[in-house]
RNA sequence: CGGGGUGUAGUGUAACGGCUAACAUGCUUCACUUGGGCUGAAGUGACUCCGGGUUCGAAUCCCGGCACCCCGACCA
């Protein structure tokens, strides 16, 4: 993409009204649009690196048996009543609004309903079980405080993946797979080091819950971490019990604040039974299917990664979830140059899926503020003071965001360089 | 939902109750420059959040509303 084309731009100041991190240098660079408390426009640049999560997860969601489909925003009144999840009282975050006709309708907060109640149409056997289903869906919640930029939003981007098994062994073996999909999701999309599975409440559904949680700073959760054995306890559970049943000791753990970045629930029969998905063993005996919920916020994860990884020039980027790997910087005028350049754009831009090429006639410390600001992992200078390789080709000079390191490198030789 | 704070060009900031609401940045044009946000010149851009009130006079004081931010509670 020439960014002469790109219609967002960056700005040196940050809205006032925005204090956190990540929507500041977001919006900064172009990649975001506040549209109210809570609610935030994904831009060009954003857009892509939100695709770009999604293709990591949706992969690693396909790899344990997942199939995806698209459920609705809307959502049927009857159905929560049977699960007694409409009442305010119960679930306070409900969008409600009113159908032409005066009935009542929700904005999906989750999809546990509407899920279960489909796959009751379709199982009735043992043998249609296990079923593995996963969505990347807008969820809405009404949020008494949206804050921190897109950490905690009214409206939010969310892939929810919800396993129907025909028995504890067999939800079990999922479960683990799932987590297992889950750590190497978090390691793809450059979290890896700094999220912890991590021991949690498991609110109504189940006494416990695993909880991937990022150290950060910027987080809202306090959680204790036993770095050598690689897991954590948040705070909410933390206690001798716990602490045994884990095989932890007090003494080896350390306090540290985190972002809750993904969360898997075992829910067990809960659902089955309020909503009738039920099903013949193989001795013909009636059973209810055992549910299992495994969520991530894609723009929650978005936005981990700027807090956690950005440095006092902008955002930087792990190469699996950058826009484009590569920013081509055009820093010289003259026409040679400049023919480099575009050359460059034509055969990077096919080898590396896209690249970002500023193209525009802008003063070369504008344009390197700018890269660094935007942060993909590789930024390619061309321009008069390049030089040649022994064999009379052109150097390029390929500097690395995240370490500042150059490397004088061919074209021909870059793709393959920066994978 | 409780408490606190803030609303002024696209953005960031100024302005004692009193002159044509200022400065920076952005944007336009010209010249100059061209490897880390040059330089110079001329332009452009604001019903000072909305609605009332006090006053000779309100961006400024008062009341109401709305929006946004922060702390806390909440986060199935």
């Amino acid at each position: 993409m020439r960014q002469s084309q790109l219609f967002t731009k960056t700005r040196r100041e940050a809205p006032k009204d925005e204090v956190a991190k990540n929507a500041q240098l977001l919006i900064r660079a172009g990649y975001i649009h506040k549209e109210m408390a809570g609610v935030y426009a994904f831009l060009p640049l954003g857009l892509r690196v939100l695709k770009n999560i999604e293709h990591i997860i949706r992969e690693e969601m396909n790899a344990i048996g997942g199939q995806q489909v698209s459920l609705t925003a809307l959502q049927d009144k009857n159905l929560w009543e049977k699960t007694d999840r409409w009442d305010d009282a119960k679930i306070d975050n409900w969008f409600k609004t009113k159908l032409k006709n005066g009935s009542e309708t929700g904005l999906g907060i989750t999809h546990e309903e509407p899920l279960t109640n489909i796959m009751s149409e379709y199982v009735s056997s043992y043998r249609d079980l296990p079923a593995y289903v996963y969505q990347f869906q807008t969820k809405f919640r009404n949020e008494t405080r949206a804050k921190s930029g897109i950490m905690r939003g009214r409206e939010f981007l969310m892939k929810d993946l919800y396993s129907f098994s025909a028995t504890e062994e067999q939800h079990a073996e999922f479960y683990q797979k799932a987590k297992a999909a889950y750590v190497r999701i978090f390691d793809k999309v450059g979290l890896g080091e700094s999220t912890y599975v991590t021991f949690a409440d498991g609110g109504i559904f189940s006494k416990y819950s695993e909880e991937f949680q990022t150290v950060s700073e910027a987080g809202e959760d306090l959680i204790y971490v036993d770095v050598q054995k690689g897991i954590a306890v948040n705070k909410e559970v933390l206690n001798d019990e716990v602490l045994a049943e884990l095989g932890l000791k007090r003494e080896d753990l350390i306090e540290k604040k985190s972002i809750e970045t993904g969360n898997i629930f075992n829910l067990g029969t809960r659902f089955a039974e309020q909503l009738g998905l039920q099903f013949k063993n193989e001795a013909g005996e009636l059973k209810h299917a055992i549910m299992g919920c495994y969520g991530i916020g894609l723009s929650r994860l978005m936005g981990t990664v700027v807090e956690t990884l950005s440095d006092e020039k902008g955002i930087v980027w792990p190469i699996n979830i950058a826009p484009f790997k590569a920013h081509i910087i055009l820093v010289s005028s003259s026409e040679e140059s400049k023919a480099r350049a575009e050359e460059a754009y034509k055969v990077l831009g096919e080898q590396l899926d896209g690249v970002l090429y500023d193209d525009r006639d802008a003063r070369a410390g504008e344009k390197f503020a700018d890269a660094d600001l935007i942060g993909l992992p590789y930024q390619i200078l061309i321009g008069d003071k390049n030089q040649k390789d022994g064999n009379d080709n052109w150097l390029c000079e390929v500097k690395n965001r995240k370490t500042g390191e150059v490397q004088h490198v061919v074209l021909a030789d870059i793709a393959s360089a920066i994978k």
